[in-house]
DNA sequence: GGTTGACTGTGAAATTATGCACTAATAGAA
DNA sequence: TTCTATTAGTGCATAATTTCACAGTCAACC
């Protein structure tokens, strides 16, 4: 189901999704490996790190193309760079925060974002009080602002860390700006247009789906 | 694929683990039409707001029992105390946090987790310029305490909050302190033992997972 | 220069998850 | 009472995902 033998120039159609959502996995275990020398890794060793079959990861991978090389494995520098230029990863991404509460003053200072292409470039609130104040290097801006800048400014992901009550209301705001993918981090379920991605981050969401397994104490990893 | 007709004592065995995912947002959503008076609803509405068919929501209940009455759909209060119980969310569950750093702080300062059984009731750290410290009205404790603190407070679940070096020591030393559930907030792949639990908070992951879509604007929701 | 061992890429099979569509209840209206 | 409109629970079909297993390739070594 590949476009041509290497990698490809327009991203195939039909990729999974789950497939999808474990290359940055993939990604993330590549980068370690790369600090610390390691030059080739063959799908066993990868699979390992990641708990899953190395048939898994060659197949995934070869949604995309054929990044290894038989008898001696991938060459980490090499599958890193192909996958990061797949996902979408070799490039900056300006990102706008929404909510410059606590959580939002948070957010604004964790150093893994910046890192990674992820630029935080500019931060909204409803509330007077804060806009127009300046909060980790951002000028809080107003929500009336917020169309203009996401324009402006070429931002093409939205953060939402405001109040849950709130929340819907401002993905639907950062939706009609054409934003096609939000992190949220309020405890709802959002509803997104279609062609939009939501992510959310929930710890209370991840505790509960853990205690199902504590209660009743059978059934593995 | 049911133990027997009605809601089981003991849990059924082989309920799925995308089927766990999905109860705790179940729960939430109860839980909202809860507090706002709504006293029935049906799969079909429940699949609107969660964005799943009803016949998905219909089928992941039957792992369970038997809560809707045809043609009235579920009652919101009664279906909500079902799947609490089933979930082992009816109960308090007491968390250890390891790692009281700017991130552990904010989590200890999170609201979020004690209206929803999730009590942090200790909190440790290797640093010893925190250890003796309050903070978030709790005592930092050295590591060398962890494991009479977790026996002796009766924690079943762990918050790992320390550097991403550090992370996969800290579960380790979680695991064999009996933990069997830990919520990670460190940008790594962790490693666990059978049985044990572990869920990962990475915003980075998240962003990167969407990527992808923005890269290629193709394919839909 | 063949032989060996390692490991990828990939069809096919197995497994798992989802959605359909039907039966059986149930309430309310006529 | 009977009829109608809903909607749960579920067997079965379909779709998606994972795993198997093997042919093909490669490097290293004798």
């Amino acid at each position: 189901m590949v476009t041509r033998g290497s990698a490809p120039m327009g991203m195939p159609p039909g990729v999974p999704e789950v497939v999808v959502m474990r290359l940055p996995q993939y990604i993330r275990i590549l980068s370690d490996m790369l600090a610390r020398g390691v030059e080739m890794v063959s799908s066993q060793q990868l699979g390992e790190m990641l708990q899953v079959t190395p048939a898994q990861i060659r197949k995934d991978l070869s949604y995309f193309g054929r990044f290894g090389k038989q008898g001696r494995g991938y060459n980490v520098q090499g599958l890193l760079a192909e996958l990061k230029d797949i996902m979408g990863l070799d490039r900056r991404w300006n990102v706008g925060l929404v909510g410059v509460g606590r959580l939002g003053r948070a957010i604004l200072s964790y150093p893994g974002f910046a890192p990674e292409g992820f630029h935080i470039i500019a931060a909204f609130d409803s509330d007077p009080n804060l806009v127009g104040r300046v909060i980790g290097n951002l000028n809080v801006q107003s929500m009336d602002e917020l169309d203009a800048a996401v324009k402006q400014l070429d931002i093409s992901i939205g953060i939402v860390a405001v109040p849950s009550r709130h929340a819907q209301g401002v993905i639907d705001r950062l939706m009609d700006c054409g934003i096609k993918a939000i992190l949220s981090y309020a405890p709802i379920a959002p509803q997104g247009q279609a062609g939009v991605k939501i992510r959310n981050i929930d710890p209370v969401l991840s505790l509960q789906t853990m205690t199902f397994y504590l209660s009743n104490e059978t059934a593995g990893s």
